[in-house]
DNA sequence: TAGATTGTTAATCGATTAACAATC
DNA sequence: TAGATTGTTAATCGATTAACAATC
């Protein structure tokens, strides 16, 4: 499945990357101006953009404003979509009241979780019990949902999320969740990224102490 | 640099795996187990494995005790390194208060903003001043500092951190930070790690309608 | 024009997978 | 022993990089 993440990433990047450097007043951009931005290589986005039938002009670079409606289209970023977050605490609330998504065509319209403390039906984004989430998402027609519970629940709420209709699963907790293949699981390994990133500042230090 | 991630990103993901397992009554296991509970491959797991050294007994497997004593050393988990979190937002308040870190060793000791509403000296995980950032990370020797600001605060920030003597930067904000060349910056993009997601979970659904 | 940049092909590089001999 | 599993080598696969002709 994650065949092209990668590139998709980029992509992704690529966009986002060009809506800032588009209010800060570029009209044309090159591969160069991209890749820099981007923390990539300018033979790196060429090729992405080859890949996807994108072209500039030999000399002229983009035009920043062709280039966007472009990635767009590709990455179909023309509807909004729902998305709902189960556990909300700490990384789930914080996820929950996170403005940056909302940019960008995506909308957290629900948490759940299982402590009737951390319930509150009325918030502007409502936290329900987690006795009401398949329902909920069936009757909202939601696909996308975000774990953020401990790892002991992880894999009873990836069924439960399965069996009520969800498609994709970002998956915060450190559960490999297992789900059939046509459900997408992204893991996003917060412990594990933080250690790797003390392994190697400390074998550099080794290196040249 | 990143020439190496994706395998101490598996080890470290096994080292998780196994003391989980232990705890679970595992005395022996085997490569496939292993695979199974990190999302890899007994080939890969079996070739990590090999690369550094790591051997079990043909047939029987491997001892889980002496798997993750060897994984530790191999990763250096032996002492406590303490980090940093600049930002107090929704995501820097979340990574502060979480818990799943101290037991791998890592401890979060501070948090800076430049907000004084979200200063408070006397937490247990006391919040400072952005101010007083710089001379705290070289009161306390401290490597390690995690961004979760905006964008636009970011380099200017990154910057700060490393003239202080920060060594690795574990970047939540979507800006593309620099910094020399021996100072590793790892960046999770929580939003487009969401925009992909909702991006495959898009183009499977017009492969099979 | 001269110089710079794109777009694409081919070469390289590295990581994963397959396969299987060794052996417990 | 027979069967299962490791450890390692070779084969495959895919992604990145280099190079350069085309051309604005």
């Amino acid at each position: 499945m994650l065949v092209n993440k990668k590139i998709i990433m980029r992509l992704l990047q690529y966009k986002n990357v060009l809506s800032r450097l588009k209010k800060l007043g570029f009209i044309k951009i090159f591969s160069d101006n991209i890749a820099d931005s981007s923390g990539t290589t300018p033979a790196q986005v060429r090729k992405d953009f080859s890949v996807y039938g994108i072209s500039g002009s030999k000399r002229g670079g983009y035009n920043i404003d062709e280039l966007i409606i472009e990635l767009n289209k590709i990455l179909g970023k023309d509807k909004i979509t729902s998305v709902i977050v189960i556990g909300a605490g700490n990384l789930g609330a914080a996820l929950i009241n996170y403005k940056f998504f909302e940019k960008e065509n995506i909308k957290i319209i629900a948490g759940f979780d299982i402590d009737s403390k951390k319930i509150n039906e009325s918030a502007p984004t409502p936290i329900y019990h987690l006795d009401k989430m398949a329902e909920f998402i069936k009757k909202n027609n939601i696909r996308i949902a975000v774990i953020t519970t401990p790892h002991i629940a992880a894999q009873q709420i990836t069924d439960t999320l399965i069996e009520a209709g969800i498609k994709g699963i970002l998956n915060f907790s450190p559960a490999q969740i297992k789900g059939p293949e046509e459900v997408i699981i992204q893991d996003i390994h917060l412990q594990t990224e933080l250690e790797s990133l003390i392994y190697f500042v400390n074998a550099a230090k080794k290196e040249r102490p």
